[in-house]
DNA sequence: TAAAATGTAACAATTTATATTACAATTAAG
DNA sequence: CTTAATTGTAATATAAATTGTTACATTTTA
């Protein structure tokens, strides 16, 4: 299974309200235009990355755009991935539940494998973290 | 979302042919009682081992076990990953369709991520790529 | 007070993962 | 040659997750 749109869509949103912070007034529906999804789908991705403590999500009839509260070189893809994907106790790696506990390897697979995978993990992580939104934006200006 | 268990699945059941192979005689049910799986789920996992060449299946009533075809020291957990996960054009993050392609942002932003989402992923092969099923097989021997 | 926007709940549709049943095909034993 | 044990495979059911939609209360400004 592949991870979720959710994340790739979170980054395009972090990426859109940069680079038209100052040409136009950002707001989920304006957001919904760029991704083409719904805006109820922007406005829950938006929620978790404000409750991370990346975006200012004005409310009301305002003139206000939405906003980063952190500069681009501070946001690493790591901590959006933390915040868009709900990981069952934080593992990527699934388990077949109740394997049998009678058998050597049953009783022991589960607890050997999460050790390795959970290094698999890291390693990807590590990855995600020397990324950063400014990374991304720099690539987009060598495009426009 | 989470890698799905049928690659843990399958780690378990190559650890458990190779470590009852002198003591029972291994069959698909055999496996689906050490996993407490169908056994259906467990030949299906068996076959798509046998097409990357990890197992040898003998058919009918026979007095054989399923085998290994390779020493576990040859088996990395990357190729058993290959030989499961059936990703969608092999990439591990997915993407939403039809980004704005009018918005210079929606335009773009697919063929950013995929090269450093890509990078990441490799990160994450590479770790996998150096861990045998031999590693496995020690940890456990550790614990019984 | 009305209009524009977000926050949030409820639900529908789609896709994926997992489990189950059934049976044809293969092989060995009697 | 027939029976029994086993794998290969299709069809289907169940469950879970993802994505999309509608509706509306809440907040704020004009």
């Amino acid at each position: 299974m592949q991870i979720s749109s959710r994340f790739t869509i979170a980054l395009h949103i972090l990426t859109a309200i940069h680079t038209f912070k100052d040409k136009y007034r950002v707001t989920s529906e304006f957001l919904s235009g760029s991704v083409q999804a719904n805006p109820v789908i922007i406005r829950n991705i938006l929620l978790q990355l404000k409750a991370a403590g990346m975006v200012k999500i004005p409310r009301g009839r305002t003139s206000e755009s939405i906003t980063l509260l952190k500069k681009p070189e501070e946001i690493s893809l790591l901590s959006v991935y933390s915040a868009i994907e709900p990981l069952e106790s934080d593992t990527l790696f699934a388990f077949h539940k109740n394997p049998n506990p009678s058998c050597p390897v049953g009783k022991n697979i589960h607890s050997i494998l999460d050790d390795r995978l959970l290094s698999v993990q890291k390693a990807m992580e590590d990855k995600l973290k020397n990324m950063k939104l400014s990374d991304i934006l720099s690539d987009l200006n060598q495009l426009i």
